[in-house]
DNA sequence: AAAATTCATAAAAAGTTCTTGACAAGAACA
DNA sequence: TGTTCTTGTCAAGAACTTTTTATGAATTTT
């Protein structure tokens, strides 16, 4: 599963080339410009890291930073300006994982954002998380694979997001509105139709599996993932 | 129902062109022409969504977005001109959940208000609540759903939350002008004869479940979801 | 017991929401 | 670079729900 980033910083640029540089590493990257953005961002947006810079107007990234760990155990690495005022012990107080001082090497960053998600990973996720199943289905995003009948079938990532967060919470029916809140994102932009397509590009793929579940409309409301107990 | 947009701008044109344009998407839309105008029409339309110019004449669209976020917590849009001094920041500060810059495209601009709204509601919306549950009965709205004898039984969404908001409170009588308020929402225009038929529907789907509990008319009153304790 | 009011029911009309296929833009890949 | 795959858009028509209307039955009032 792709790793989702959360930069904080007031300084654009600076947002803008970490995005480009670890996009192109492979992760996901939504930036915000001050602490209250970020925190706004954080909750919606859910990433499994924070990098946040300790300077900035009206809200500082040690303010953020103590916010964000009162609802999340998330790592976070702080990142200040040489020179800057820093009491390292102040800020592992706070529960930040790691500390980078601007100018900073990319490479090196990169390095210690894998660090630290190593071992954070390594603390929390010794139960690598577990498959979906039901009669004749597996879906697990660890390996972004669908199996039906056990055998692998070819599904692309969309669908098969869509998929698994409906089955992982089946029974539940959800709106279009909060299905591309979930699976595409708080700031996807686009028509709630596009929710209708892949349900029927899934079932396609799903007919005649099994009668134990299945995509169900629940007519003027939205979708859910069905299962007879 | 009908989404309600609320339009501030000091250009008459601008007000006019986005007032067509949304209530050709099927939204209500008033505008204001300055600031001071645009406090009054929010306190007394009550709309969903603001969408806030920034350079007005009286009163600015920082101060009106100020003034409106110490009242009430619903979505506001701002419009900027493209050049403009514009501090995303501080319009982050104040309360704002999304930008657009003049000249915008309206579809863009429509993709937006659309997002915003469905972030807005999401958030608000996600109130787990448990299912309602009689002898052989039980209505779940979190899985839109009725089963009778542990049956899942299909029913349009009306009846089901017609249903259900009797069934939750049970043996207190409603009138119809109550029912058509409290399902159907305060601001449905239409006969009261609607509720009859719905509940005409639900009681053919209900017969035969089971004697300690019906959908009873109270003569000259209203309805009632009746049960022998 | 007649008149007036209130309900139940069926069926038509109006309105809304889904499904589907065709297509296009963009990404991934060779 | 072209090709294939994925994702998203759109629109027509199908499927379904909701509302209105009409009529007769039930109940209350006078």
């Amino acid at each position: 599963m792709e790793t989702k980033l959360l930069v904080v910083d007031d300084d654009v640029n600076i947002c803008d080339m970490l995005k480009l540089y670890f996009e192109n590493e492979n992760y996901k990257v939504k930036t915000a410009c001050d602490g209250v953005e970020g925190l706004k961002a954080f909750k919606l947006y859910e990433p499994d890291l924070v990098l946040l810079d300790i300077m900035m107007p009206k809200k500082d990234g040690w303010q953020l930073c103590r916010e964000i760990r009162e609802i999340s155990s998330k790592p976070v690495i702080m990142i200040t300006a040489k020179g800057e005022v820093f009491d390292k012990v102040l800020g592992l107080e706070l529960g930040a994982d790691d500390f980078i001082v601007k100018p900073f090497d990319m490479k090196e960053l990169s390095a210690r954002i894998k660090a630290v998600l190593r071992r954070y990973n390594a603390h929390t996720n010794n139960n690598d998380e577990e498959a979906v199943r039901f009669e004749n289905i597996e879906i697990s995003l660890q390996r972004y694979e669908l199996k039906l009948n056990g055998k692998a079938i070819d599904v692309p990532p969309k669908e098969l997001e869509l998929l698994y967060f409906l089955a992982s919470n089946c029974n539940r029916v959800f709106t279009r509105d909060q299905l591309l809140d979930k699976v595409w994102g708080f700031d996807y932009l686009g028509d709630s139709r596009t929710v209708d397509v892949h349900v029927k590009r899934l079932r396609e793929k799903l007919e005649g599996v099994s009668d134990k579940w299945s995509l169900k409309t629940v007519w003027g409301v939205g979708y859910k993932f069905d299962t007879v107990i």
